[in-house]
DNA sequence: TTCGTACGTTGTATATTGTACAACGTACGA
DNA sequence: TCGTACGTTGTACAATATACAACGTACGAA
């Protein structure tokens, strides 16, 4: 019942900002948590966040599974490190132009960002741990709304918007890819499997509208959901939306 | 090696639109399709998706985990026959009013779904199957486009650009309120366990801006996330942004 | 220099997950 | 009436995160 012997797991923070206290005695790590991080964001990018397990992280590293336990309190805090990374290592285009130019440059580097990583789409929450690269970006991204006459909280409110959009826009558009790759199938396979029933059942008299208008929109975009056009389609309606405010 | 005896899986398609062909011989089913459907939502509601596992279901409805897979081939298409179902019974509101009236009424029938079954905004793709409930929303919901001078892939964009930041805002509003039932603090013990870290770390000369504005931001909402404040912010964007288009 | 102990490493083990497979029995159609 | 298609279910398996304890290393105090 000694108290005295309690090793506490690090905080979230403390790893995020690597504050833990280094360790005195025993064997010395023959690892980082950086390098544990880049593994994984490596196996992550390659294989997508799925083919992360500790098991395999572990096998890349060279290490029994457990080992990886050491570096990082669990898979969460993992992720959260990986997403910390990916956001002090982006591209941050230099603010210049109009505030319509620099809003869109962020909105293009995030949207960057999560093309080239798809699964930190869907791993990042919309309040980002505060991390040192999470922090960076914020910072970055803020001055693009400064002098604009807002007030700090509707920057805030302003960047949330924006970055809220990029990253559904981001994640939709690597869940229709994925879909696609795991269905096996292409347009053409699925229109044929399926075409049949749908003619029987999406009859005009229920549903005219939706049938009129999803045709049209099936015709336009060569796929079923054309990701790269919604992407500029909602930027263009998001920055508009910012100029109401910020132009008023 | 008779391929006569086959007995194909029944289509994602089918299934959702109640399309299977019925069997004939064999004892008779003792459930539906629609009564496993409704406990798994029912299951959702009351303790989250991830609480909605075979065996779980299948204790709900007093059988073996396995019998379920005569009802449904899969998890998978368990969550988007729950997701369509939700969707037919959703509520719609009456279109009248101008046009920004009938789009936010149609934001606020999607939200409210979303908040009362948070689990699905999460489970909610972009694009969602087109079963019966999601063909009778798509139809709904275009209503509130027609008239407006807008084409029809114009209408369809708009639309899935309305309910793409619907369901992101629902999402985050969820996660955020998970995230902080997980960690078992409120904000007090947050800022008390974090606090010391966050005020050594996070200096005014790297972080200028982000320290202003976050602390600003901080203090006007009394959570660190005020997920109803994102919400009205974002739909007054959102429906600004759609103005530049339909008012062009 | 020595030696106790804190701590890195790892093998084993457990609880959960989705679901494949085969046995069993029911009730329809010939 | 009876064969067989099909609903039901028990058992089984692979994969997950991670708890626990054994083992050995190397630092810090003697």
């Amino acid at each position: 019942m000694t108290a005295a012997t309690e090793t506490p797991k690090p905080n979230l923070l403390e790893l995020l900002w690597r504050a833990a206290p280094e360790a005195g005695r025993g064997p010395r790590k023959k690892l980082t948590v950086d390098e544990v991080v880049a593994a994984a964001i490596g196996l992550a990018d390659a294989e997508g966040l799925e083919a992360v397990t500790v098991r395999r992280l572990a096998q890349e590293l060279g290490k029994a599974p457990m080992t990886l336990y050491t570096y990082v309190p669990g898979k969460n805090e993992l992720v959260a490190l990986m997403l910390d990374t990916l956001f002090e290592r982006m591209e941050r285009t230099a603010p210049h132009g109009s505030w319509r130019e620099r809003l869109a440059a962020v909105a293009r580097d995030n949207y960057a960002l999560y093309r080239v990583h798809p699964w930190a789409a869907a791993a990042s929450p919309s309040r980002p741990p505060l991390g040192p690269g999470q922090c960076a970006k914020y910072e970055h991204e803020l001055r693009a709304l400064e002098g604009l006459g807002l007030g700090d909280v509707e920057m805030d409110d302003a960047l949330t918007y924006l970055l809220a959009f990029v990253r559904t826009a981001a994640q939709d558009a690597a869940q229709s890819e994925a879909e696609r790759a795991a269905s096996g199938m292409d347009d053409q396979e699925w229109w044929e499997a399926n075409g049949p029933l749908l003619a029987k059942v999406l009859d005009t008299e229920r549903f005219p509208t939706a049938v009129r208008v999803g045709q049209a929109a099936g015709e336009a975009h060569d796929a079923a959901y054309n990701a790269e056009h919604a992407f500029e389609f909602g930027l263009a309606r998001t920055l508009d939306g910012l100029a109401a405010l910020i132009e008023r």
